[in-house]
DNA sequence: TGAACATTTGAAAAAGTATTCAATTATTAT
DNA sequence: ATAATAATTGAATACTTTTTCAAATGTTCA
């Protein structure tokens, strides 16, 4: 008896197959995506580099790239990826354009990273 | 006077070039570079969705592809990328293999990025 | 032992991403 | 205006990564 009910001890899977327990317990498929796409955007590391740089001071497109030791092109390009995900955020000043961190949740993230690190190794 | 100096008005980087006093003060390249890859790791939205349901259930290979819907040859790939970045584990029990997270901090980058999706919008 | 099953692995194909290069926009100074 | 400078953009190239497919490994059960 009990053939079509898995894990029967434990109330919440009573009479339901496991897979559709999981999916029904999962966030929802769209959060999941969206959430991969925030990681992506850190998972570069020019484009951390950046947001570091950020952390210590605000800077423009050409100052970045002199410290990435980066064509300005390149970090541009990085800068719009930054941008679109709402991490930096770039100000005209004449003819520069003044970057800095968008939101004070970058800076968590990345720390919470940091800590992984820390104590996995 | 003070053509050399950058922003002498803070103490900072007095007489210092302010790409050599960002690049002295952010984290060192490779620690960077590492964070990077970890963040990397969450980039992808298959890899977040096995972590997402290893939170709710530890799940064998097969039941992971099935709750995918993803072939197991791909399912298995994935996870061992969440394997070299320790952030899954998997216990060998007869033929099949049972995984689970490895690590606590796992959900607490993952709350991060919510966080951060949820006031973004 | 041999058949059946779960998972892993390697290599190839498919898809996606970063950087470069050249052209363009926008601003300032002459 | 024109020249000079800062940054952005689009398209091409070079590079990575994901998925697929077939084969291999390891375990259980008859």
């Amino acid at each position: 008896m009990c053939e079509d009910k898995f894990y029967c001890a434990d109330n919440d899977f009573k009479e339901e197959k496991i897979t559709d327990f999981v999916r029904r317990k999962i966030a929802n498929e769209e959060k999941i995506y969206d959430l991969a796409e925030l990681f992506k955007v850190f998972g570069d590391s020019t484009r951390t580099k950046i947001l570091c740089c950020l952390e210590v001071k605000d800077l423009y497109v050409g100052e970045l790239a002199e410290v990435l030791n980066m064509s300005i092109s390149a970090v541009s390009h990085q800068l719009r990826v930054l941008r679109n995900a709402k991490l930096v955020r770039g100000v005209k000043e004449g003819k520069e354009v003044k970057y800095s961190l968008d939101d004070n949740h970058v800076m968590m993230i990345i720390s919470c990273g940091l800590t992984h690190l820390e104590e996995r190794d």
